[in-house]
DNA sequence: CGAATGCTTGAAGCTTATCAAAGCTGGTGG
DNA sequence: CCACCAGCTTTGATAAGCTTCAAGCATTCG
């Protein structure tokens, strides 16, 4: 997490010490296993050290909307340090290591040090701003644009933390109906869209390995304009 | 703005002070007038004073999609503060009063007081955790369950700053195509949805002026579970 | 009063959902 | 090491929900 947050910002020394400190302990979960479920009162919070994660709502008749996805260096849920109940379930999409920390870990943070507050609230703020566009795909794309968009994010957001594979490609640990219930779609028209995808010529697929092969032209399909850029000129200093 | 974040939080002499700063100067829009595009550097934030606003997003073909409604309390746009650019438009829904400052008149803020930060953090989140509800709404529910939710989450909002009427109705700024893009719909499709909602007892209506009549039924209807608690246990004290 | 804007209603069409069945793949136990 | 099984993906046929297009009506404003 150090690594992750570091490149937004400058840390001091004792800015790293008790971001260490979050990760100290560590567990291991299972593939599908659920780590907080809607309704419960949150104690503790996650650093994702491998693995991904899904957080996701259910209604009573069954559908199901993922909300957001949790790759390493994030912290899950940080936002529900604000929020006495938890209001949605989160599971594994993977195996995955987590580091288990209390809701009261991040007090000392917020009060002694009001630059690593400032960052805080950045990512929160920046995690604000991938919602609305995925607000903005699901209300007004289609199915071909979301798919689309979709791949283009997850390729950034794991080239971010080294993720992408030598030649670009990526593993998809994601199902088909995970997408669908990502992006507002069914599993059914996911797999038609992606073979359309790959038919076109945009991406290359073997087995759950995607390689997106025009960048450039699924960008301007799906008006991507990849991740906003964190101003940290206004950070207190320390 | 004291009086909405002292809702959720008991606020010092001195907290009152800086916020009280920010709503120092006034401004006066007329509809449809536009705050600020898309692109733009942004240096400015408001606090709204009266009236409503709306942050929105367009795509080449004209398509658009609403992000966010501001209402009369909320700081537009607080998110904008950790990016560089403005990643969104944002515009007047109706004539409205604006308190501007520059976006360094936060920074004592950050600095001087912990617990005042931890309150925006919160409400911070607490957007956040709206649009995790739109996009289950978007992504997963029928048109009529979204406009449903619409109209009881707007009923909410209202009603927390004394908005509804003495009947417990409400004005609705909003134009059906408004509507229709923060949900995902067409306006000639929300049209009919709205009537049939009406046919159906749910609700009433009169102009622009629509009143609740079972909001019960209509909770039920779309899995409302109203606002998040904010947990304000772990706030630094001073 | 005329123009502009927004709301309503109807008909036709398209995207996506639903249902169903078959093919594929990776993991497990014999 | 192979066969089996469960879960995932693919493909096709049909149906539903929403969009698009178009015209008429209502309201507001200059």
């Amino acid at each position: 997490m150090v690594a992750k947050l570091g490149r937004f910002a400058a840390l001091a020394e004792s800015d790293k010490t008790m971001l260490a400190a979050l990760e100290k302990d560590e567990r291991e979960y299972r593939k599908d296993e659920v780590i907080v479920q809607c309704g419960e009162t949150v104690k503790e919070l996650f650093v994702v050290k491998s693995g991904w994660l899904a957080s996701y709502s259910l209604l009573d008749d069954g559908r199901r909307q993922l909300l957001r996805l949790f790759y390493p260096g994030d912290i899950v849920d940080l936002s529900e340090i604000a929020l006495l109940r938890c209001r949605h379930d989160i599971k594994c999409l993977t195996a995955a290591v987590l580091c288990p920390f209390p809701k009261s870990g991040l007090e000392p943070l917020f009060t002694h040090s009001p630059r690593l507050t400032a960052l805080l609230f950045s990512m929160t703020v920046r995690e604000n701003s991938t919602l609305l566009d995925r607000i903005r795909a699901i209300g007004r794309f289609s199915a071909y644009e979301r798919v689309c968009y979709l791949l283009l994010e997850m390729a950034l957001r794991l080239h971010a933390i080294d993720g992408l594979q030598a030649d670009g490609a990526f593993r998809l640990p994601l199902t088909q109906s995970d997408i669908a219930d990502l992006l507002g779609l069914t599993n059914v028209y996911v797999s038609k869209t992606m073979s359309r995808i790959e038919a076109d010529g945009l991406i290359a697929r073997d087995g759950n390995r995607v390689k997106i092969l025009k960048p450039q032209a699924m960008a301007e399909l799906c008006n991507f304009n990849g991740d906003p850029t964190i101003d940290s000129s206004w950070f207190p200093v320390h």
